[in-house]
DNA sequence: CAATTTGATATACGGTTTGTATGTGAAATG
DNA sequence: CATTTCACATACAAACCGTATATCAAATTG
């Protein structure tokens, strides 16, 4: 064989990572057994903790993962949009339907700010909030959103919408709770707007 | 002395209580050891595991007595105003402030949500929520609000406020970011009325 | 190419924590 | 006053995290 060295560890950290999704995910970050998390990856705690520091440092690299495949997809879902101001709308909604996924719900949304703190100071730089930001800035340059700090606006944008998504995974009937969240959230963004509809 | 037995074993929940409430603000909840906190209230584990069964009903009892705190002020602030709507707007605010205390961060919005799983189904049945509900609907039945669905708008709105608290209690200067968030958030309520201002 | 070094991962260990099982003594009961 | 109850303390077992040490293959060097 004569693997190359880089080459396998990149591969367990990417075997690690992927039990790591999956287990926080099903079990939660406090209840996940580092033991078994990495034996599932074929591997020991001793990969664990020279890859990644500690159990926290697995949390953060996971988060960043997930973090970023949101990124991508809600930017790609507003720029399938008609307009700008449409784009902003199907985001946020794209954030609502995304946050019913279980990964992203006990990892990103739980989880993650529990035990890493304030998204706005991850490692990560928190690529959705980034995205979101600069939907606003670009719609407030245009005119077409009142002149409010684009920081501001995008944490409170997402936040609804985040919130949304933890109230409709835990309402009994996820079908029906749904079109009523993305409702309200057209008609707070809409207080955005320079000019009310 | 002769005690009753039902008095000292109610003044021996409050002073856990008290306890958690210091300790699970200042460590975080997973930091807390349960026999270093008990120690505090010149009691034992043996105390809390016979009232409240486990760590996490702890948690529960002490964020149901933080969000009950909440829910009255803000209630408070809100009926002080002026008229209902402004009442809304005042809620929201106060809300935001609330947020920056320590103990309703850490406790409430950071460790509660991941330990206790989301707000709405929590024990307490989230008095926070349910003021803000009760505001939403009787703005809506007025004619002053659209007529959307007042738990979805009540939910999103608290998720937006609470969101904002912790971007500025993360900030380095949260004097100067907190008018930044008050202005996106009523911009965001406004986006609620009937009639646009 | 052989000898040596490096470093990624496995193994071993100590300390801490949680939850339960059992013990105890004072209040409640009759 | 004898007996029972039960709130709390104590004792115990299991699990887990993080670190310190060991190992063995790949990388490096002369």
């Amino acid at each position: 064989m004569a693997r190359k060295r880089s080459e396998t560890m990149q591969e367990n950290r990417v075997k690690l990572i992927a039990a790591a999704r999956k287990t926080f995910a099903e079990k939660g970050y406090a209840a996940a057994s580092m033991d078994e998390l990495t034996a599932d990856a074929g591997l020991t705690r001793g990969a664990l903790y020279h890859n990644f520091g500690e159990k926290r440092g697995l949390l953060a690299a996971v988060v960043d993962q997930i973090d970023t495949e949101m990124a991508v997809r809600a930017q790609e879902i507003g720029a399938r949009a008609g307009d700008a101001w449409q784009g902003l709308l199907a985001e946020g909604a794209a954030y609502i339907e995304m946050a019913l996924n279980p990964e992203v719900q006990r990892i990103v949304l739980l989880d993650g700010p529990a035990v890493l703190g304030d998204p706005s100071q991850w490692p990560s730089q928190n690529n959705c909030l980034q995205v979101t930001r600069s939907t606003v800035e670009r719609l407030i340059a245009q005119g077409i959103l009142k002149p409010l700090d684009p920081e501001a606006a995008a944490r409170l944008l997402s936040g609804a919408a985040l919130n949304a998504a933890l109230w409709i995974a835990a309402s009994e009937d996820p079908e029906s709770v749904m079109p009523k969240a993305v409702e309200a959230f057209h008609a707070l963004a809409a207080g955005l707007l320079a000019e009310p509809l």
